[in-house]
DNA sequence: TGTACATCAGTGAACGCGCGTTCACTGATGTAC
DNA sequence: TGTACATCAGTGAACGCGCGTTCACTGATGTAC
């Protein structure tokens, strides 16, 4: 059944979407080419016509999520607010809506090098982006307490997600924010 | 062809570091019962005579991974001495035998209950032991700061390892180390 | 504007490979006498 | 201490399931006239 080319579009989009979410879940390997086309509404079958490859798709879906994530950087104008939403419970728990890098650095190590230097172009922006809450310093102290900053708040989610017990969970977030949250030299 | 049980021991504790270090260097679903038993010098088929299945290994040898990381720790007198050893090049690189936090924790989240509750035991174990490298403050206050110091280590170790360029890779090593490397309430 | 045909997005069955797991077998170790 | 037998660590072939990928087919869309 052939479809508009509209409706086409918006089915890549939605398998994009789907893949983005279940990735982050559950881990690359941890999905299905089948699971995410009957997240998006398909049968797996359409796939090929979408997408070179699986790996073709996680470049893609990964790509998504980080450029997702560095407009969420954008909303905050304060380090505090960003700091403090970033490692609150609710990020903490959702996985699949929640920072992309955190969920899945670890796969992203073993993919394929066009991904990684997506990765390392999003980061950079992010640390240039971030210096914009540090007051003080030289531009290249700045840049490293960005680089610093952001390096705790993924560390910290990383580890009060991978940790079995919500309360030490939730005392890792809070010494991250405590650390992170406000400008030091300020 | 039997061996001795010493002999049989001492196989089984060749899979479970063998297995460590494929894990680390290849993420759980990255690496074979084959591939692990050739590493170990035996044939595939007498795995199961060892461990009840491939997660019963990885729950071995992701907490032999996590004893010899906590030894580790406690061999180093100041926190730069500590920060500078794990934040270095030799540790960004040598996945296999470096911190299996850094490595695994991505997996460790999709594992079974019983490794991540290991792990939070293993965290609070560290937290506990690296309070001793601040000297001012309330117990709560080095607590605080142990728990920050370590989230920022690890993230930094993971941002630096994900990224496919290794002057951005030892800039974020650099950052961390400076940012975590000595007590700033000295 | 309507008709005829070509295109092609999506379907679902099937393929094939990798990998976790099982099993019959081997032959050296361990033990009973 | 030596012999006979039981045990069992390790071998390698085979199984079976999951999953990425392919393919013949369907029928609605898009286009040419």
């Amino acid at each position: 059944m052939r479809v508009s080319r509209e409706k086409a579009a918006e089915n890549r989009q939605k398998i994009i979407e789907t893949a983005a979410r279940l990735f982050r879940e559950r881990g690359f390997d941890g999905v299905g080419v089948d699971t995410i086309m009957e997240g998006a509404g398909l049968t797996h079958g359409g796939f090929y016509g979408h997408f070179k490859s699986k790996d073709d798709l996680a470049a893609e879906a990964i790509v998504h999520a980080l450029v997702l994530g560095g407009a969420y950087q954008d909303r905050f104008t304060t380090l505090e607010d960003f700091v403090g939403d970033y490692l609150s419970e609710p990020h903490r728990t959702a996985l699949g809506s929640g920072c992309a890098v955190a969920a899945l650095s670890g796969d992203i190590v073993r993919q394929n090098a066009k991904l990684r230097s997506g990765l390392a172009a999003h980061l950079r922006r992010q640390f240039e982006r971030v210096t914009r809450f540090f007051a003080k310093g030289s531009a290249e102290q700045k840049r490293q307490r960005a680089i610093a900053t952001i390096a705790g708040m993924v560390g910290a989610l990383v580890l009060a997600r991978a940790v079995d017990d919500q309360e030490l969970a939730n005392e890792i977030l809070g010494a991250a924010r405590n650390a992170f949250g406000n400008d030091a030299t300020a």
